[in-house]
DNA sequence: TGGCCTTTTGAACATATGTATAATTTTTGA
DNA sequence: TCAAAAATTATACATATGTTCAAAAGGCCA
């Protein structure tokens, strides 16, 4: 279909050439198609720049809806574990997302403006997820705020380093790996006092 | 002098808006020039964008070149915390540099290839200082190369991550938070096992 | 002063880019 | 089958952009 095609080939060119570095054009020849059609389905370069966001944060906060943290249900720390997991997996198989959030927002570029929300709304659950860990003895050794900004430093840099290291994690054995390095993650921020 | 306000301008803005976020005459602008200027200074905007970041790149080095780690001659870990202190204060008065950076290897853009190396460079002393703190007993919990991706992305997000949570974290009393924030990274990743 | 180099400036060019319009084709539904 | 709606295409426009060129102005030293 017309529109899920350019939908791919915007997501794929905005995040690896970012918003202004690819044309309209660019995103066209990409999709195999002539530039016009993007203008009629999308009306404007920005709003298909927001319709394709959207569903990327919809996909993301779909993974989370059923992460429950609770004794009473299970062992939370390892409820958390296969959450992150699979979250990570998410950004491992699909990480223009990250790359693009990351872009615009250190750009502070316009369009931020409506990521925002999206990106405060996802940071209040991961500090509603810590807070609760916390909350059944996990995590003691940081300030909230440290303990997110250094967390997430660490998780997102597993899929936004290899571009600046010039290295490839996202080949098979690292997907592997990825699961191991969450589990180190985990056990030095996370672990019980 | 005009070429030292033209640099001065084209840092802010790459770092504000990405090389192709913004254009010559915008840097003009914002140098209170006209941009012919730029075109005669520095020939090409590429030509000042290499200029502009090896200046940073040079200022980043000379930070890092009198740096010994050796029992004989100090506690190791206490050099390296207050090394790192040093290059987190030049990180948070010289934010742009860390944004352009992210931002060109993120995107891949054509100008990152003649980053990579300076880049790979600057790795490499990271793994160096690493691999001798292993060697006298620190931070043996992670392989390198997880220690590396955790430790430096969980550093690096402190200047990043304010531009991602919209939040200001590079104001007066967050320098200071930043050393306690720098301990704990360190005491966490680096402790003697 | 006068000649020479550097710098500045005005004007312009070719291209790239986002977007609009109108005509045409295709699809849809009664 | 046929009219209305949706989609495609060709054309084009206005602007932004990187860069060039030649003329003018300024600075330097004999």
């Amino acid at each position: 279909m017309v529109k899920e095609k350019i939908r791919k080939a915007a997501l794929k060119l905005f995040s690896e050439k970012g918003f202004d570095g690819c044309s309209i054009r660019d995103i066209a020849q990409e999709a195999g198609l002539n530039h016009q059609k993007i203008t009629y389905h999308f009306k404007t370069k920005s709003d298909l720049f927001s319709e394709v966001l959207s569903i990327s944060f919809d996909q993301l906060s779909t993974l989370s809806s059923n992460l429950v943290l609770d004794p009473k249900l299970g062992n939370p720390m390892d409820d958390f574990k296969s959450h992150l997991k699979k979250v990570a997996r998410y950004f491992a198989e699909n990480p223009e997302f990250l790359r693009i959030i990351y872009v615009e927002s250190i750009t502070s570029s316009p369009r931020f403006n409506s990521i925002k929300p999206l990106i405060g709304a996802f940071r209040n659950n991961v500090e509603r997820e810590f807070l609760l860990l916390r909350e059944y003895g996990y995590a003691r050794k940081f300030t909230l705020n440290q303990l997110i900004l250094a967390f997430s430093g660490s998780f997102q840099a597993w899929f936004i380093h290899p571009y600046m290291n010039g290295v490839d994690l996202i080949d098979a054995e690292a997907i592997e790996e990825l699961d191991s390095y969450i589990d180190i993650l985990c056990d030095t921020h996370l672990s019980k006092s």
